[in-house]
DNA sequence: ATGCAGGTTATAGTAACTATAAGGTCAAGC
DNA sequence: GCTTGACCTTATAGTTACTATAACCTGCAT
């Protein structure tokens, strides 16, 4: 019934390149799987899904480490999942913070953006504005 | 006239570690200036303003390679500034398509937060929603 | 039997720093 | 005159999350 495939099935399936899911074994993210007499690793359903999470956090903007702390969350199912709710909360809360940032970026270069008539660069008021001692 | 200073009084300045200063040095970002007899780099007010505008430029979200262009044109006094023009504008598209990831990221760890009822991770709804095949 | 896609390992490179070590210099205080 | 402490020097390694390269093996189709 549980299937097997290798490593590049796997890449597909969860948009992954395979150097990457080496990458995390060799991290301990991910397993070591059982290998065909060739040598090739074999995956399960159990190691899709598991791949699948990583992808998806990392997706959220999870670094690798915080990825390795929720996993460990996530395979005690009888704790509280008060810890994990914390860190969706922490990760949101840094996700808030580099959008504020990114739209200070964007104010300024939108700013920058229009503030140049053309002309020459002696002229520029971009130049004026990035180098200036204001 | 010109006063010289240290790498501190500099780093200060700017608001940059001197590590970093020479780390730009190394780059070449800015020149090797003169030492004194101890083998001190002495700074003057020009080499101040291109770290201003360097540290300008990265707070602006330019990576150290586009900053290397953009000095390089800036340098250019006669030059048209279509090109630095050019540069400010596609800044801003990265940033606003980084923009808009965060902005999806925000989106998704908003719904993750609000989804969970406390209890055990085994009945947790972020946990599901991470590690389920949808 | 031959080609080629896809698997294996190991090593080095990327961006933009940061950290550490091990040491030389300078001004101040005793 | 000597020590203390802040500040300077270089060189090397570590960080994050991959990516690139090399050199080789395997499995299947022609």
């Amino acid at each position: 019934m549980s299937t097997t495939f290798t490593i590049g099935p796997l890449a597909k399936a969860t948009d992954t390149k395979t150097v990457t899911i080496r990458y995390y074994e060799e991290l301990g993210l991910l397993c070591s799987v059982a290998r065909t007499a060739a040598g090739y690793r074999l995956y399960t359903d159990k190691e899709h899904d598991r791949l699948l999470f990583i992808r998806r956090c990392r997706a959220l903007g999870f670094s690798l480490d915080d990825i390795r702390g929720l996993l460990g969350l996530a395979d005690r199912q009888e704790a509280s999942c008060a810890a994990l709710d914390a860190k969706v909360d922490e990760q949101l809360e840094q996700v808030r913070i580099r959008l504020r940032d990114l739209y200070a970026m964007e104010r300024e270069l939108t700013r920058l953006s229009a503030c140049c008539e053309g002309g020459v660069i002696h002229d520029c008021r971009i130049v004026e504005s990035l180098f200036g001692r204001s």
